[in-house]
DNA sequence: GACTCCCTAGAGTATATACTCTAATAATAC
DNA sequence: GTATTATTAGAGTATATACTCTAGGGAGTC
């Protein structure tokens, strides 16, 4: 994958340098403890020189946020010439956990920022259909080959829809689990676990001729160590 | 359903005016755009008195936090002494919902404040593990009662966990969903459209004599226009 | 009346934050 | 070289925010 938390070099614009850093910091702090004066700071650059490239800390959140769209597009685009393998699946779950790692500070926030640019949240409003609509694609897919039992429209949504809330609130509840406080203490591996917990979404649905070797990929994902930090849960 | 968000009155005292004032501030406007002044300027007293009765912006949050703990807590107390009924799922299904319109401003800004209150953290930790283990007890008594087939331990540990992510996630998707910008757009009944979707998490695992039935209910919550807002999405 | 205790007002403060302004320097074009 | 443009520094500002401090009122008790 793209190695995107890099440290800015001095071979790169001032502008993204600013970017690159905003995205670090945001990711380990959080976009609320994070101020343009510390990531000018961060920079070891002026105020004025990071107001000179964006207009406020809402322009850079919005490229940021433009960035992490492209990227999920360029993941969930469905080839519709072939078949659907189960290698494809694990690639479009890998892809989606990765792009959510890279830019995870977005969805700590989401509802503020939304808030606060408009423009955003018309933007994240259609990339959420886009995604859901790639998500439901997905499983027509999948059923076409014969990994998955066929469903009904509605259904299909309903699940589709199940699948993107898992996703998108699988890190949040990670961090709320965690004993630590620190923003920082989570692992990409941990967050893959939320692979484990998507495919768990399909078990019901998946054909004889697939079910063990799906239960065998999932079994990879499985939470290593989870009944020590949720002892409450039967496991 | 107890009626959180009356505004206080003059026959409350100064302490419960101010968490009733700072809970219906929040809900409406989030917990980042309610400041201590704000709520003083609300209820027409002064700072100062404010912080006669707490110490900072945090203990106010923390006491509203038991305070939805304890209703929770309440709801989800299930009855070890009979078989469980469908109604009794419904009932926990409304009162969960309920419970987070109530208090929902808190799981908004849920990682900041556990970030900034370690002592709420270690609450929630806890809270979240009660809730994990009740949904589990449910699946359980489910079973037991013969409405949804037994499952192993540890597919019904991920199903709980599946349930919890889509509930606490609702409300999220509801928001960023809304065209409208303002926080307050959202009714009770659209954030009960979730019971929709964690039915649609069990319907696999019905039993025919109670697919019917069950399916007859999922149908009370179904969301009345998704393809208007979710333009993308299959339906 | 005086003492005590609980409560309240309201001005005030230290700090932070997003952002601006001016002047100067580097880069590029001609 | 010179003119122009792009970039940068850095001091500065208006506003907000969480919170403090002092003075005092009101009610009950002796």
């Amino acid at each position: 994958m793209s190695d995107i938390t890099t440290t800015a070099d001095m071979f790169m614009k001032t502008r993204d340098k600013i970017l690159l850093s905003s995205l670090e910091l945001f990711n380990e702090r959080g976009e609320r403890n994070v101020t343009t004066n510390h990531i000018a700071a961060h920079l070891a650059i002026s105020p004025g020189n990071l107001y000179y490239h964006f207009r406020n800390k809402s322009d850079i959140i919005y490229e940021i946020f433009l960035e992490y769209e492209k990227l999920v597009d360029y993941y969930l685009d469905i080839p519709e010439d072939r078949a659907m393998t189960l290698d494809d699946m694990t690639f479009y779950l890998e892809s989606v956990f990765d792009g959510l790692w890279s830019y995870r500070f977005f969805h700590r926030d989401l509802e503020y920022l939304l808030d606060s640019d408009s423009r955003l949240r018309k933007d994240y409003r259609e990339f959420t259909n886009r995604c859901l609509s790639a998500i439901s694609r997905i499983f027509e897919k999948l059923s076409e080959a014969g990994i998955i039992e066929e469903q009904p429209d509605n259904l299909r949504a309903a699940m589709s829809l199940n699948v993107w809330l898992v996703i998108t609130n699988w890190m949040a509840f990670l961090k709320t689990a965690h004993a630590e406080e620190t923003y920082a203490a989570l692992t990409l591996t941990e967050l893959k676990q939320g692979i484990y917990q998507v495919l768990t979404l399909e078990i019901p649905y998946l054909t004889p001729a697939y079910r063990d070797r799906v239960m065998a990929l999932r079994e990879n994902y499985r939470p290593s160590l989870p009944e020590r930090r949720l002892e409450g849960v039967p496991v």
